[in-house]
DNA sequence: ATTCCGAATGAGAATCATTGTCAAGTCAGC
DNA sequence: GCTGACTTGACAATGATTCTCATTCGGAAT
């Protein structure tokens, strides 16, 4: 039953902490972003214990994670249900879109040319209205 | 003006060389792939000028460049128009695909959301009818 | 509490793609 | 044949991510 965990990664001191990190953030950030965040507040974890926690959770579904333009892994803590993003590409505020016109559009595509076990990867850039001057 | 070169990149022995590499896969590969086949067919070209040759002529649109699920930059040799790719995970068979129904959908959201200069990426993956099974 | 064992940690080395450096090469026009 | 701007390529350097492995931890059972 259960409490913090359910089925996902298991409750230790660091991956509370890294946990916590994310929460603190709005926006997508890399393994080295939130080790640096947890040394900064004193909260000391190993570099590779953040990367390890990281992968563990975004397996168990708990974390999104997509490619940054420079190709850096970067983390978000989303909402649960399938999604994707609008980022801007200055100062990073993200939104979560969803869109069940795209859903059907690939899945019709795919299907068209023969392809199964679909998925895919969708983001939106461009810069929010704070940050395209106004 | 004009002839082959247009505005895109300059044309020289080791980038006709990269050039034709591409002509030559039908999928994605990396740098270090043409790399690897322009050696093998005998035709030396540096590790380093395949990377900028690349890069150059992606830069100039004759390549569309995206990144595979282990982060590594691939290219191939497009159409010239916009349009995205369903990917076979397996034996990398690539198709373009258009939707103009995704591009109306994205330009809303981001809209909708105040965010402007959009651009977007969008990459289906499955496994193609051969690879599936059959 | 104490014991026990597999899972988790972390310091540092090792990988690996990509980028930087810079001396030598190429080529066009003078 | 000389000059200068652009290219090349061997090699070093970077930087993110992964691996290693001795040590520590968590937590279930005693
Ligand atoms: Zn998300
Ligand atoms: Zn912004
Ligand atoms: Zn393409
Ligand atoms: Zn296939």
């Amino acid at each position: 039953m259960t409490s913090t965990d359910s089925s996902g990664v298991r409750p230790t001191r660091q991956r509370r902490a890294v946990a916590a990190a994310l929460e603190d953030f709005d926006d997508f950030r890399s393994a080295q972003e939130i080790h640096e965040a947890l040394k900064a507040a004193g909260d000391n974890v190993g570099l590779s214990t953040v990367y390890r926690a990281l992968q563990a959770m975004a397996d168990a579904g708990e974390l999104d994670m997509l490619r940054s333009e420079a190709g850096e892994a970067v983390y978000r803590r989303c909402s649960g249900s399938h999604h994707h993003h609008l980022v801007c590409r200055v100062c990073g505020a993200t939104v979560e879109v969803e869109g069940p016109t795209v859903e059907r559009w690939t899945r019709a595509v795919a299907a068209e040319h023969g392809y199964a076990d679909v998925s895919h990867t969708l983001e939106i850039f461009g810069t929010c209205a704070r940050c395209h001057r106004g």
